[in-house]
DNA sequence: GACACATGAGACATTGATGTCTCACTCGGG
DNA sequence: CCCGAGTGAGACATCAATGTCTCATGTGTC
């Protein structure tokens, strides 16, 4: 009897490993599937039930990441009221789906054969929000949209992996995340 | 004869190849010795006559990559002046770096063993370059210094990747990154 | 209690990356 | 002209990760 009682049947989580497999991968990318599934606390006989292999994983990774930034952008309705606003709501509603957002923008093995379509949907919605701050006279305008969307991206990601570093709390990273990308860390009149 | 005349002999530039093997890995951490190898336009055989082997070169790439920290650093007297300006320098000073300065902050499957102890320096230095800057009322104090610094590490890596992609022009990229970082995205009075 | 279902553990063959060779070629220098 | 250093190409054995099994265990349902 080499077998211990942890007390569980339910099905996995498909979501929760995926996240945990993008925290995971994002800081190290030559995890073996033997590891994933340790740290997505099942086995490795599980993992590959529910994931084919590891371009499976990857490929499911994508597909869930594509899917919640597109329901955040959504959710956020970043193309109403002002750009400020709209781009404070998306930061909010991404916030949760950070592990997946950084995953999507640093591991680009994924774009080796063709881009995944849905990304420049969400590519294009994303400068659109800067470009309409822009000319709305809300953002500055010698910053690119181009650049103000892979900031975003990085600021996401920097957050996460600060969190999941113990260097910031958990809790308020959309303010840290906010506050940097729209203010800057200058001391300003109008805070 | 299946030789063909690529007319080079000159040792190869251990400091470029490292370089190369950091873009490509920062994007593709997975990428084998061969696809590496290929990318710093050498043969597998060449470099591992350098390079020991995977774990030697990353080690190298690490070595490197604080090395050319900390020379940043320096260059920049990050520690002298106000720290707006110590911020801007440094800045400058990073950015041909940047390929190394990210990969060292995404692929931390290098602190697996143990972190390499010239990292806490370099952590350290920035810290209190921000510190610095809150104290002397530069900065706003509402952002922890722990939060700027993964911020200006995660803005070098977007704006390194932008560039990689072409979504960026690769002249500048300092300013962008030193403006958003320290006035944000909104057009500010003071601009 | 019997049953179906999902999982964990582990065996096994296969594949691809890796580490180590040897050999041919080129270039620069004596 | 010859020689040595540095490199590219490729063969080869090895090893770790992977994909595919089987079987035992635990859970929830009836």
């Amino acid at each position: 009897m080499s077998h211990v009682s942890y007390g569980c049947l339910m099905t996995v989580d498909k979501s929760q490993v995926l996240r945990t497999a993008a925290t995971l991968l994002t800081r190290k990318a030559t995890a073996s599937l033997d590891e994933i599934a340790k740290a997505a606390g099942i086995s490795r006989a599980t993992l590959h039930r529910h994931f084919a292999g590891r371009d499976a994983l990857i490929e499911a990774l994508e597909e869930m990441g594509i899917a919640r930034f597109e329901a955040a952008l959504d959710a956020a309705a970043i193309e109403e009221g002002d750009a400020t606003g709209a781009l404070r709501r998306l930061i909010t509603h991404i916030e949760p789906e950070a592990a997946l957002l950084a995953f999507l923008t640093t591991e680009n093995q994924l774009f080796e054969g063709e881009p995944h379509a849905g990304w420049d949907r969400l590519d294009e919605r994303m400068n659109s929000l800067f470009r309409r701050g822009q000319e709305s006279g809300e953002f500055r305008v010698d910053l690119t949209a181009a650049w103000c969307t892979e900031a975003l991206y990085g600021l996401v990601g920097a957050a996460a992996w600060a969190v999941h570093a113990g260097r910031i709390a958990p809790r308020g990273t959309e303010k840290l995340i906010a506050e940097l990308l729209l203010g800057g860390v200058r001391r300003s009149m109008e805070q």
